[in-house]
DNA sequence: ATTTTTTTGAAGAATTTATTCATATTCCCA
DNA sequence: TGGGAATATGAATAAATTCTTCAAAAAAAT
């Protein structure tokens, strides 16, 4: 096994060594360097033989050229060039970067999804969200309201409750949501989904169900919207939208993001209970994969 | 296979390749990971044999690693760890810096859900994208098949594309989705949803579909997982999971990460016709608020 | 219980890396 | 200008590493 021993510290460029170096190389040796200085970025994917054959000299010359210029073989200056050429990269993509010429719609996707998070984050009430969780854990039912693309949110979150072994329901219908709602008492919850904030049918059934008694906590953006008046608890979520590009992804991952917060919140007040269940979540599943 | 799969090109952690490919390895292969990961700042010292020994296989196993995680060879993967560690300590401290903050379950899970993002950002395969919008474009029809928790992220699917006019399908029963895929053909894509990669519903569907000659776009955690040998395109999700933490928030952000680029790149392809329908359908819903 | 498939590493072939050493070249001084 | 010391060079060869083949062992399917 191969020591290492000369750690070169900081990650200088190569060619600080070789230009340093090249007065004192011979010329055998200068041929080396000329070629390594030119074919930089490919260098790494030789071998000594390759590059010996390509200068036009011997190996053995490639070997005391490495050597000369600080490696104690070919194998660890071939590592350097590796990595050196990786950094050179970087830079460049940085300058790309900012330059603005090189953002594809990929990243700024990412971007704007990532600033969702960070905005749910940072907008979020933690005693709110604590009391939300405690309502949950001591609800005799909970039950997620929400229609259109809130609806799919309302199911994802029903999803992620059942994994701990929290049965609730999601209501995504909005007669039956009326229905439901109606049905409730000051022992239930429910917990209403809409960016707007402004869904008519939604808020509808969250009149009907707080007529009845139930507590309710509302999940949306916009902080002085109907549905805020209407609500006990509101949990702020991320992810900017207009109304014209209703259903967008940072709307949703605003959503997901708080709906795992209240999700994990009650997993960890609830640890054993939560985790035994996950273990029987997952193990039902099981047998439905290959 | 028409796979357009796994160019590697760009820094892409090599952490993720492992990862995304970690199921599919043998109990040995295993092994080999583990230290790898454990090691990941020596591993490019080492040499096949000292590698083997310490992991305490053949290096035949070794070597087998290398292959199945992407490289073609052992100097590949070592000359690839070198480029990776010398991005990764860059990083490192950047992190570090901002590594002030107090650490509750909050900003986990907005790490966590962040880098689900960046994660599925990194291991895009952008060539494999723009095919797979092509063929969405050119598509007769395009249906969504997932069951459990990727039927949910399915449905979100089908609810992205009608915002921007393109009608395609959501089929979540697993009955429904192989009487579905039988009536395909080759002027049909079908994008098979599914994180593990393994789930047998999805994946017989999908069987049916190729049979038949539809395309199969996959979208899943695993790089070579089950699902990613029937599919024609493979475009990775990011938000690793494992089974015990099914439908977990960083994999479904993953998931609709990747939908979203699909959904965004095909818009803009078709920007007046895309615009003039979430005109459209964001109007469709006016009425339903306040 | 038996066959088939998959997994595995030992043995050895092929390649790559490193060393030795004889020859070639350069340099210096008479 | 010639002769000898010093240096430079690469062919030959040794050492090491990487890679392949193949048969045995383990696991999976029947």
């Amino acid at each position: 096994m191969q020591v290492i021993q000369n750690q070169k510290q900081a990650n200088k460029p190569i060619k600080t060594y070789i230009n340093s170096c090249y007065p004192s190389l011979t010329k055998s040796e200068q041929k080396v360097a000329d070629l390594v200085l030119e074919k930089m970025e490919n260098v790494m994917y030789y071998s000594v033989t390759d590059l010996a054959d390509m200068v036009g000299v011997g190996e053995t010359t490639v070997l005391r050229f490495c050597r000369k210029i600080g490696y104690k073989a070919y194998q660890e200056f071939k590592l350097a060039i590796a990595k050196d050429q990786s950094n050179a990269q970087g830079e460049q993509q940085e300058n790309d970067d900012e330059n603005g010429k090189h953002e594809t719609f990929i990243s700024a996707i990412a971007a704007n999804s990532i600033s969702a998070i960070q905005e749910t984050a940072s907008m979020l009430d933690e005693a709110a969200l604590e009391k939300a969780i405690e309502w949950i854990e001591k609800a005799r039912s909970v039950h997620f309201f929400g229609v259109g693309t809130s609806g799919l949110t309302a199911l994802d979150a029903k999803n992620r409750f059942l994994r701990i072994g929290r049965r609730t329901d999601a209501v995504i219908d909005s007669h039956i949501q009326a229905m439901t709602a109606s049905t409730l008492t000051n022992e239930d919850v429910v917990i209403g989904l809409t960016v707007s904030g402004s869904t008519k049918d939604t808020i509808d059934s969250l009149k009907i169900a707080r007529e009845n008694g139930a507590h309710i906590i509302s999940i949306t953006y916009y902080a002085r919207s109907p549905i805020t008046k209407i609500s006990d608890i509101v949990l702020l979520s991320g992810g900017k939208e207009s109304p014209m590009e209703g259903g967008s992804l940072a709307a949703k991952i605003g959503q997901l993001f708080v709906i795992d917060l209240l999700c994990t919140g009650l997993a960890l007040r609830t640890k054993d209970f939560s985790l035994s269940m996950k273990e029987r979540t997952a193990r039902s599943v099981l047998d439905k994969i290959y």
